[in-house]
DNA sequence: CCGGATCCCCAGGGATACTG
DNA sequence: CAGTATCCCTGGGGATCCGG
């Protein structure tokens, strides 16, 4: 990326990851750990194989990743983070707070992938009753499974099934979403089509990870 | 800006502050207030004024900014930011201290602002001692003054002169950033041209802001 | 002087095809 | 599977010009 030539912190980091799909990138390093070129590809819906390719260099470049060959069953090339890479962790969730605001708006087109909905809720949700004992819900959202745990005060979450869950839940990408992040309540949710079975009262320890952004409006206006 | 056509909401934001300049823009009006176009302009050094016009009017069609007329003294349009831009300050913020590891590097054509210094000291730094009294420091880097007070745990700047510092610096960006970060200790900056005058133990209140990003070396490798 | 609009040129991004 | 190569097109950089 051309630099904007600038000193100031904001302007010499976005020289580093302004350019487009950088950040999409290293969210995924983050979300999914060490990936090969066809993972990173399948996990970037969109990007084109030449765009990645030249990204994954400058990247590498700028040491925000590693390669490393992967041990003898697997015998490829991995691409993971640096810990200038893991860095960005904190910029990366503000942002996707932020981006909260625009996760209301339905677009049909538009590409879902578990661990996107696995991050949103170990992120961007806070457990308002850490003293209560733990719990795990089990979520599908558009056919994907995704666990999530309530623990100690902590979100957690992983792509995947578990057994015997609290609280198992299912419906559309959105509305599963403002579900988890405590801006939807139950009604509201199954007014978009989800369907929950088992302790439902759960539900009400998820609240919004604020940094003072205030509560968004998941519904559509 | 071309989405990305991901619900994640890291891509939808992105979709609408990835754009080149637009964080820069959203910066520019985060620290200086509403803006005239001529501001704007003259705070981000490099931008085309066809690019700037036409990322007010994305900006505003987002509803990031508003454009309201100024009363009739100046009788000029102004720029100013919502709520949802004003929200943009957590990302932001993180995104500075991340970028921070790169203001080591000297660049000698960049250009540089008072008040990218002042966000800088009053984002970035900490004060390690809020029992003690307040502190005022006047700083001064390539000959662009700015007033660093530490007050009760918290460090606030502005641009411009005091009356009476209990410290007063002066020196290059680089070193100057480093002391007021905490990064660099005295000998250091001294050692990159800097002179203070004063109570310089007042320096040692001073700590980077975290985010658990750890001590970067401001000093060139 | 402020607040843009217009024009031209080039680099960077998108889509697809091809190769070790 | 892991990229490269190619072509095309859009979006950004830079300068100039214009109305208020």
């Amino acid at each position: 990326m051309r630099s904007y030539g600038q000193y100031c912190s904001i302007a010499r980091g976005l020289d580093v990851v302004g350019d487009r799909w950088t950040l999409l990138i290293v969210r995924e390093l983050l979300l999914q750990g060490p990936c090969r070129f066809t993972d990173l590809r399948n996990g970037l819906p969109g990007i084109a194989a030449n765009l990645l390719s030249s990204r994954l260099r400058e990247l590498e470049q700028a040491e925000l990743i590693s390669r490393e060959d992967a041990p003898p069953p697997v015998a490829t090339t991995l691409y993971g983070l640096t810990e200038s890479g893991r860095a960005l962790e904190p910029a990366l969730k503000a942002l996707g707070i932020w981006g909260l605001r625009y996760m209301a708006e339905d677009r049909p087109d538009d590409a879902f992938q578990a661990h996107w909905l696995a991050y949103g809720a170990a992120w961007l949700a806070t457990d308002t009753d850490p003293e209560a004992p733990p719990v795990t819900i089990q979520v599908q959202a558009d056919g994907k499974p995704v666990v999530v745990e309530i623990v100690g005060g902590r979100v957690e979450s992983r792509v995947g099934r578990t057994e015997d869950p609290d609280l198992e839940i299912d419906g559309p990408p959105r509305a599963v979403l403002g579900l988890l992040n405590g801006l939807l309540d139950l009604d509201g949710a199954e007014k978009l089509g989800v369907s929950a079975r088992g302790r439902t009262d759960v539900l009400s320890r998820l609240r919004p990870a604020s940094t003072e952004a205030g509560p968004v409006d998941l519904v559509e206006r």
